[in-house]
DNA sequence: ATATTAAACTACCATTCGGTAGACAATCAA
DNA sequence: TTGATTGTCTACCGAATGGTAGTTTAATAT
């Protein structure tokens, strides 16, 4: 029984790495422990802090990747050959629909954190994304008049119902059941659709 | 000097629940201990147990007390003379402007939290809420042609906006300054003026 | 072949947590 | 007055946590 090959030394940080972001989304920084993370992949608490050098640093590092990801995102969407609206509302679908759960989780933890502890220059990962998103906005035709926080508004009120839709899946279904929960999906996206396409004035 | 009289002890037990409250919504629970929580009040956490048996009933309490908050509120805003859909502003902007910084953050938590432990019962508090909510939406005009499922996408909608818009508050400080943030925050409540009016035909 | 580095392990430490046990003082009921 | 109850305390326990130290094994470089 090999205790360390090279070659899954790179796999195996890896699995630690998901498994981390999976477990801090779904219970928080203070509530996960890296002992769970590693024995959730077979390891031990040593190797994680071998790979990672401590809780803090592998957090730091779950974060850093999903802003990566959330502007990879982002990019997606504007390389897209969409008008204004469609676009905007394209990306709210893939934030709505796509595998963005851990994100969304991690996102609205740390917005719960922010009221506590200063948070120091994660915040300041999230001003860019914010930026581009009210870009998106403004591009749409009949958001043109908008002033820059009237847009932000606009911007905030759709990410933040999506994003609260969005973390509350398990508590719907487990209230409305599983059919019942789609339903009100469907009916949501449609309420996306319109309050986009609401104002637009179509050329 | 004395070390226990009646008169202090239902005021001690008073300080020590708001003190819990203020800490679980700001920390969560599991970063939350009892024994900071009396300390915060001037006492010992055997104190603490004496008077709540658990940190787990302690929690249970602010939960009770949070949910039955939150139905006071609706129902003071039932018990107004308005209009369906001033009525329905009326609550939103209660719920944006008024002090439910707390409550807010608590429910959010338990949201998140809803994905890992099953979270008995709490959730059953939730659907009556919702429910009377509903009926708020659905008796607007514009709505009435609505399904339930419709209905409560909207309200969901317009709830998830301002619950996110509301948790989001420190971070938008830090990120924009304090007149930016009041500024975006004037235009939010216009956006949701705007959104629950929109449809309504005026009689 | 040998030395070095990397990756995993066992063992341990200091701290913190929720909770229990028991003592003591203050109030109230008899 | 006396006995019981209540509120608070000090002291302690077992479990879990993040992290350190040191060891062993496999791969890599010279």
């Amino acid at each position: 029984m090999p205790r360390s090959t090279k070659a899954n030394a790179v796999r195996n940080r890896q699995r630690l790495f998901e498994e981390a972001r999976r477990q801090f989304a779904a219970r928080g920084f203070h509530a996960t422990s890296i002992g769970n993370i590693a024995a959730a992949v077979g390891l031990t608490k040593q190797s994680l802090l071998h790979h990672f050098g401590s809780k803090e640093n592998l957090f730091s590092e779950v974060l850093e990747d999903l802003a990566a990801n959330m502007a990879d995102r982002v990019l997606a969407i504007e390389s897209q050959d969409l008008d204004p609206a469609d676009r905007l509302e394209a990306f709210l679908l893939d934030t709505l629909l796509g595998d963005t759960n851990e994100q969304m989780q991690i996102v609205i933890r740390e917005l719960l954190e922010n009221s506590e502890r200063a948070s120091g220059a994660r915040q300041w990962h999230l001003i860019d994304y914010l930026s581009s998103l009210v870009s998106m906005v403004q591009a749409v035709p009949g958001n043109r008049d908008l002033t820059d926080s009237e847009a932000f508004a606009r911007l905030y009120f759709l990410l933040g119902a999506v994003s609260y839709f969005k973390i509350s899946q398990p508590t719907l279904q487990g209230m409305l059941g599983n059919e019942q929960k789609d339903k009100v999906q469907l009916a949501f996206a449609a309420e996306l659709h319109q309050f986009i396409h609401n104002n637009v004035i179509h050329t």
